[in-house]
DNA sequence: GCCGCCAGTTTGGTCATACCAAAGGCGACT
DNA sequence: AGTCGCCTTTGGTATGACCAAACTGGCGGC
């Protein structure tokens, strides 16, 4: 009954009181982001338990993103934003990817929010977004000849599309899913020819955005995309 | 240079090790989904650690999704799925729907999703879907009268969306925005005559998918998923 | 012979303490 | 004033102990 929703559920334990004192003084901003957190030494008898307790917590914390927690430093408060819960997720994806189909899915997935992204431009943009875009493509198109430049300016492109709607999910979806999927993307290979054709696609992609034409730039879109997973599903044999 | 992807990352402690044995054994199989981790006594001396970096392992394997962690029981395996991937998210997107505007994006981002996926479905349906949306939508109306099962088989009905492209992520994707919305959504106040507005627009919604209109499913839908937005808008004033 | 109850054992949760190594701060020395 | 190096702070790990709840097995009653 109770464990549909409970699925990482963690159970009572004396670091959740803990976790919720110092959630609760995070999020009032009495832990301002950016602070580090008290020693664990001082958590202990403000809070009169074990360092057991207060590292528990402490890890908790950073496993929810609240905190940033480096080996030997101290750990640093951080208010959590849409690419703190992707980030959380990360850990879990790593293990999807390995299984079969699993950069497909992921990659499909990415294909129908996208697609939908570029019918909403299309539909929505502002002339501020199209000149972001027009922008973004511009300077695609001067990375042409340089591979490494001209895949950071390719992320950028589509990442104004992720913008447009202002809505702080999208950008951290982008993130996430460029984040998750550079590992296999990144050892494909390139080369200005190859760079041209992407950008030529992008060229689409932005024309019909401009054209306010939801359909072609959707088509654009899968388009661009699919063929992009066709030139490097080499790479990954049946993944 | 390097925290770009590593918003969570933890540092090397020794506890990483263990984390890494334990999952290479999980996922060998050689743990299989729903046995038991071994005591942490025996954990041990078969990595030669002590409890400290074994309970630290055990508490990131959890956070993971890969065991679950009741408070006296042994951890129990599990095979990560989507749904853990977003379950893992889940603690932080609990601080963001509490934040200005965070249930507004949240519900913006499914609307965006859906639409895509019920334009998915009236291009790609197959007809077993379409049996299975229609179905669904029996189920719906026979729920009218009763609000608790009709809720239930609103969210079914919606699940045959996520459940066309058979892409795993999806049905996950759903669970979650079911999940994290279900606190507000459940709030609304709820009638016979509301529940057969809604089975209404879940009817227009399942006669544009089985006509192959995608821009007429993707009107009703969003046109029915807005209706509902503003329809509970005041039970969370500006969040 | 089967079932339920009870004691002993196992096992996770917490505490206290100690030690190490690296980070950070302070002061001496240049 | 700037730099180097020592000392303190602080997180990471190891031990060992104790508690309470879960588990197990055997005993006795039905």
């Amino acid at each position: 009954m109770t464990d549909e929703t409970e699925i990482l559920r963690l159970g009572t334990r004396a670091a959740d009181a803990v976790v919720r004192e110092l959630e609760a003084r995070i999020v009032s901003g009495a832990l301002p982001d950016g602070a580090h957190l008290p020693p664990e030494r001082d958590l202990i008898d403000t809070y009169g338990v074990s360092r057991t307790v207060v590292r528990e917590a402490v890890a908790q914390l950073a496993s929810r993103g609240l905190v940033e927690s480096r080996p030997r430093y101290r750990p640093v408060v951080r208010r959590p934003g849409a690419d703190a819960a992707l980030a959380a997720a990360g850990g879990v994806v790593g293990h999807l990817l390995r299984e079969s189909g699993g950069v497909k899915n992921l990659y499909d997935t990415r294909i129908l929010i996208e697609g939908a992204l570029v019918r909403h431009a299309a539909l929505q943009a502002r002339k501020a977004d199209i000149a972001a875009l027009a922008r973004a493509l511009a300077e695609n198109e001067a990375a042409v000849p340089d591979s490494e430049r001209f895949y950071a300016t390719d992320v950028a492109f589509h990442a104004v599309l992720y913008d447009i709607p202002r809505n702080p999910i999208l950008p951290a979806v982008h993130k996430a899913f460029t984040a998750w999927l550079a590992e296999h993307w990144t050892k494909m290979p390139r080369s200005p020819e190859r760079n041209r054709v992407n950008w030529l696609r992008h060229r689409d992609i932005f024309t019909a955005i401009q054209d306010r034409d939801p359909d072609a730039a959707e088509a654009a879109l899968t388009s661009h995309l699919n063929a992009a997973w066709e030139y490097v599903r080499g790479t990954f044999e049946g993944l």
